[in-house]
DNA sequence: GGCAGCAGCCTTTTT
DNA sequence: GGCTGCTGCC
């Protein structure tokens, strides 16, 4: 409290944004411009003037990591007092408040969360119920409809009065069932969490008035990338007091797709005329180069807050720009870029991020980079929690603390294969259809189901394991809980029964739940250890939220996944039509404009070095493509672009080495027919590896001297070179080139290799 | 009821 | 090219 200094570090911008905290006031921040390090001095200074208590501020971020993040830096302003504000994801702040109040609208307060697969199961019963056809009601399309009915929230009795066509009519009915099935099955999905507070607000003006005032300030991040919902939310808290800050970039705005809503930021100063408006745009992040080339294509984007970044950072490198014949001659080019910059400017590994549009890119890059041995890490893509044997295992989680939890209990019910199978599931759901009562309900009575006695003895089996399950919840901890869990439902055994490498890679994911189980019962920050709470947790958990550790490793990952990070070098591959600009955002100018925006993002995470590639072919969808290069390119003023001569002189530079390259060269060919012998030889080699003589000469080497470059021998692959060591979530694990059956990745902690 | 093999979809992004 | 979910066979 007592000193204000760190004040002195903020431009006049900075503090103004920083120091007035009463009344509604809006910061459009530029990228680079130290965004967070306003929100977080903000918070700082009006804890350290005394004018509120911790608990009373709000602070809503885009990921749960960003609010961890921010709460540390407020930690080392103002001390350990910052650990009581209250932070976090629209999601998981709100979730917290409707376990508090969830017995006002009905609920438990033990709801489970569906996420978007859980959901989109349970639109396909309904089509299935309802006898629709899936071809013409897709059900992603159902999806959405529904989930950006519920953000605009449209109820599904508005829906179809809105409606006159048939197709939507079934959509609107479809809709309100799926409203009702949740609703019975005491669960949530990811809407939810935003709507529910508002209805629970809107019929309870007892619970908003004791929210309105217990949070005194408010602050928004992200600000750009809320949608309707929240930002209906968030005014309806700010109300009281008006005390409410948003933060934002509208020319970051890359989250429409998912209902965020520009109009958020464009229009803020109707809803609030007092508005003040901060802008901060002096950017601290990247070369002069950098920061005019984005301002010189986000200038053909009609939608937008005026404003001009500028920097007094130097003028920097000019962008390179390299075309590539194929997406592998691209990623080698990247490699060997990384290499050469590694370097020249004593750039580490971590220095480096190679950012794509699609997840399915990062293919060619991680071959390369594994090729040129280089250490790298990917992003995104399936997140540990998306991965099946762990949305098993969380299905018992759930179904232990809230059995009703239809998809849970539809996701688990027959595995591990208990000999319930689909026509008892089928029975049993048409009868609590029929008399109108839960799958679970169903479950209980299952003797009345018509199914034969041997089915209906496993249910009965079934629902008593459950029961115990819940019981186990109740009387000890998460951790506990799921160990038992884990080993009692038989999912431990299932994946321990075999011995490829796949299956035990399941093995190891469960274990690795059980151990964050572990990590969250014996964590000092959390106070509440029950499976309840832990389920709560994970449930909202991403892969935004994954800890990075110390490791020296390129990033991977795509543009949306980069919003908010920096690197001293980036490189934006695939500037590609229909690739970037996506072909699906090609219609409107809104999805152009968009796109654009993502493409300014992506220029603007790199301080010092930007390197853009197209290739001249591309496989998607398994079939070769050759596309134009991306009209972002040619909109990016060519005064910062390094001019073609100086790119022929590269050119020839890089191309020499693979200058027998057609555009899928005869390598291309061999490695590709390798890659299906090894897939086609994998499985009788491990058939077959109990005929295999044990050698008397083997000896194993330790693992942890397996190094790149090594020649080593397999008892069952033979002889074979190192080609790289990595290590991530999984483990350590080496890339050996077998000549007798192919590259193969190996785990080190269960392949046992001998140093020759 | 369980498993293997095949068809068809996908790939825009994710709380 | 890869994954999911479906069908048809045991």
């Amino acid at each position: 409290m007592e000193n204000v200094d760190f004040l002195k570090e903020l431009n006049p911008s900075q503090q103004a944004a920083v120091m007035n905290v009463e009344g509604p006031q809006m910061v459009i921040a530029g990228a680079g411009s130290g965004k967070t390090r306003v929100l977080t001095y903000r918070l700082a200074f009006i804890l350290s003037q005394g004018l509120a208590y911790p608990q009373e501020l709000l602070s809503l971020t885009f990921t749960n990591k960003a609010a961890k993040e921010m709460k540390e830096r407020i930690q080392r302003l103002v001390g350990p007092e910052a650990k009581s504000i209250v932070m976090g994801t629209f999601h998981s702040i709100f979730s917290r408040i409707l376990r508090v109040e969830a017995e006002r609208i009905g609920y438990t307060r033990a709801f489970t969360i569906y996420d978007s697969d859980d959901s989109n199961k349970m639109v396909k019963t309904l089509l299935k119920e309802r006898n629709l056809d899936d071809k013409v009601f897709k059900p992603k399309v159902i999806q959405h409809a529904i989930s950006s009915a519920k953000n605009k929230l449209i109820s599904p009795k508005e829906y179809l009065d809105f409606v006159t066509d048939d197709f939507n009519m079934q959509v609107a009915k479809i809709y309100e069932i799926y409203e009702q099935r949740l609703f019975k099955s005491n669960a949530m999905d990811f809407d939810d969490l935003l709507i529910k507070p508002i209805l629970l607000f809107k019929t309870h003006p007892d619970i908003l008035y004791k929210y309105q005032h217990r949070f005194r300030y408010i602050m928004v991040d992200e600000y750009q990338d809320t949608n309707h919902a929240q930002y209906i939310l968030t005014n309806m808290l700010a109300a009281a007091h008006q005390n409410i800050c948003v933060v934002g970039d509208d020319a970051q705005s890359i989250y429409g797709f998912r209902g965020a809503n520009i109009q958020n930021i464009l229009n803020l100063k109707k809803d609030y005329p007092d508005l003040e408006v901060y802008k901060l745009e002096q950017n601290y992040r990247s070369t002069n180069t950098i920061v005019q080339a984005a301002n010189s294509i986000i200038a053909f984007n009609k939608d937008q807050i005026q404003k001009k970044v500028f920097t007094e950072n130097e003028a920097g490198d000019k962008i390179s720009v390299f075309e590539a014949t194929s997406e592998q001659d691209e990623a080698k080019r990247v490699a060997n870029l990384v290499r050469e910059q590694r370097q020249v400017h004593s750039f580490f590994n971590k220095d480096f991020a190679i950012l794509y549009r699609t997840n399915a890119q990062s293919r060619a890059m991680e071959d390369e980079l594994r090729r040129a041995g280089i250490n790298y890490k990917v992003f995104g893509g399936l997140s540990f929690y998306q991965r099946k044997e762990i949305k098993d295992m969380v299905a018992y989680f759930k179904l232990a603390v809230n059995p009703q939890d239809e998809a849970a209990a539809k996701r688990v019910i027959n595995y591990p294969t208990r000999g319930i199978g689909q026509s008892s599931i089928e029975a049993i759901n048409v009868y609590a259809d029929g008399h109108n009562i839960t799958f679970w309900d169903a479950l209980q009575r299952v003797e009345h189901v018509g199914i034969n006695t041997r089915a209906a003895n496993r249910v009965k089996e079934f629902v008593m394991m459950i029961r115990d399950f819940g019981v186990s919840c109740k009387n000890n901890d998460a951790f506990f809980a799921a160990s038992y869990i884990a080993k009692q439902s038989g999912i431990l055994k299932d994946l321990h029964s075999t011995d490829d490498l796949e299956t035990l890679g399941r093995w190891e994911n469960v274990q690795e739940l059980l151990n964050s189980a572990q990590g969250y019962v014996e964590s000092p920050d959390t106070e509440d250890h029950s499976m309840e709470a832990f389920l709560a947790d994970i449930s909202l958990f991403t892969d935004q939220d994954q800890k990075i550790d110390d490791d020296d490793f390129v990033t991977l990952m795509t543009i949306h996944s980069a919003k908010g990070l920096e690197f001293k070098s980036v490189f934006i591959v695939g500037m590609e039509e229909t690739l970037f600009p996506s072909g699906m955002a090609l219609e409107t100018r809104a999805d152009l404009e968009e796109e654009r925006r993502l493409f300014y993002v992506a220029l603007t995470r790199a301080e010092k070095i930007l390197t853009m590639s197209y290739a001249r072919s591309r496989y998607r969808f398994g079939q070769m493509q050759f596309n134009e290069k991306s009209r972002f390119l040619d909109e990016v003023d060519d005064q910062y672009i390094k001019k073609p001569e100086t790119n022929v002189r590269r050119e020839a530079l890089d191309a020499a080495p693979t200058a027998r390259r057609g555009i899928v060269s005869a390598e291309d060919l061999a490695a590709n027919r390798r890659a299906k012998v090894n897939r086609a030889a994998a499985r009788p080699a491990s058939a077959g590896s109990a005929a295999a003589a044990p050698d008397p000469n083997f000896v194993p080497s330790d693992p942890k001297s397996i190094q790149a470059g090594q020649t080593v021998r397999h008892l069952k692959f033979g002889k074979g070179t190192v080609i790289a060591v990595e290590e991530d979530s999984t483990g350590r694990k080496a890339t050996v080139d077998f000549p007798g059956s192919g590259q193969r990745v190996l785990l080190l902690k269960f392949a046992r290799l001998q140093i020759l």
